[in-house]
Parts: C-alpha cells; structure tokens; sequence
DNA sequence: CGTGTAAGGAATTCTGACACG
DNA sequence: CGTGTAAGGAATTCTGACACG
C-alpha cells in the first residue's frame, strides 16, 4: 500500500518509534510524508516499512547521510538484479 | 489490510462522503472503528471498502436497517458460495 | 549527530443537540 | 431516516528552539 492514510502517532505506534524520530528522518530527506491541507503528515504503509529499515540500520551504526548514499546506490542498481 | 490505521478525515477523503455520514453508519452498527486513547476513531481499508459498499446500497433504495439484516445473512451464507 | 523536552499555536476530531422532513 | 450545522471542548500534530554531547 503505498497510499498517504497514517497520521504520525499511527506511524509511531506500528514502529515503536518517538514522533520527534520520525520527523528527523523527514529532515534529514529519508522519508516523504504527504501533506494534509492543514500541514498535517501523512504516512503509508511503505513508509513506515522505510522508517523501520532506517531505524534497524542506524542501530548498526550507519547516520543518516551513510543511509542517503545507500539510497541512492540502490536507485542505481536495481538494473543490474 | 485491515489494520486501523485511518483517521475519518481520510476516509472522508477516500470515500467523498462527510465525517456526519460515516459516523452514521456507526451509529447503526453498520461500521466499527477502533479508538485511540484519547477517542478517536481509527479506520481500516477494509472499513472503507464497507462504507463504500454502504452508501452505494443506500443509493439504490435500502435504509440502514435493511442494510443491518443484509449483513446477518451475509455472515451465515459464505458456506454455500 | 540523534533525540528529549517544554511552549504556544493550529488543525483535527469528538459529542450532543437542534433542524428538516 | 439520513444528513447538515453551530457549539464547545479535547486529542493530535506542528514548528522552532534549547539541551546534551
């Protein structure tokens, strides 16, 4: 499902994860939550399977500018599979 | 997927009916949406999938009463489908 | 760098009621 | 019966900043 449904205190349920995480990860250009008319996030589901792969490799000790190149290695390569 | 995820601002989003519609529907036990701790309500696809299948049968002439009923027999016949 | 927190405000949602019909 | 609406309050989310390190 990649439709923008979760507001983020949903996302923070499904992922264990504080609001002020999920929001840093959004500043630091790892997640793109929807925006409502208000300025509300919206997430998806695929997002929140992002978050919990950002969340798993920064506690192997990538940061979030090890896990932005990554991205884009793997915007890359998917050719080559 | 039927997780509750959804706040009624994006069903009503998804569905193009009003917050007063659909809150409705629950009132005459026709929908059941999980609550968060505060109250509100959270929504699963499949929810919308069900309101939709609702207001298209109130279109075509049945009350939510009758729409009550449907969905008894519904939960007693899938043994002969 | 990544995260916690208090602060103040704004968007979102809630309930119960009145209205129409 | 099904839906609109104004009312008042409560839950949720937002941003920018200070803090620690």
């Amino acid at each position: 499902m990649e439709s923008k449904v979760m507001s983020i205190g949903v996302v923070c349920e499904l992922t264990g994860l504080t609001e002020r995480q999920i929001r840093y990860y959004e500043e630091r250009k790892l997640v793109f939550p929807e925006r409502t008319k208000g300025g509300n996030r919206r997430y998806s589901f695929e997002d929140v399977e992002s978050i919990q792969e950002i969340h798993r490799k920064m506690q192997e000790g990538f940061n979030t500018f090890e896990l932005k190149e990554l991205k884009k290695k793997q915007r890359c390569t998917p050719i080559f599979r």
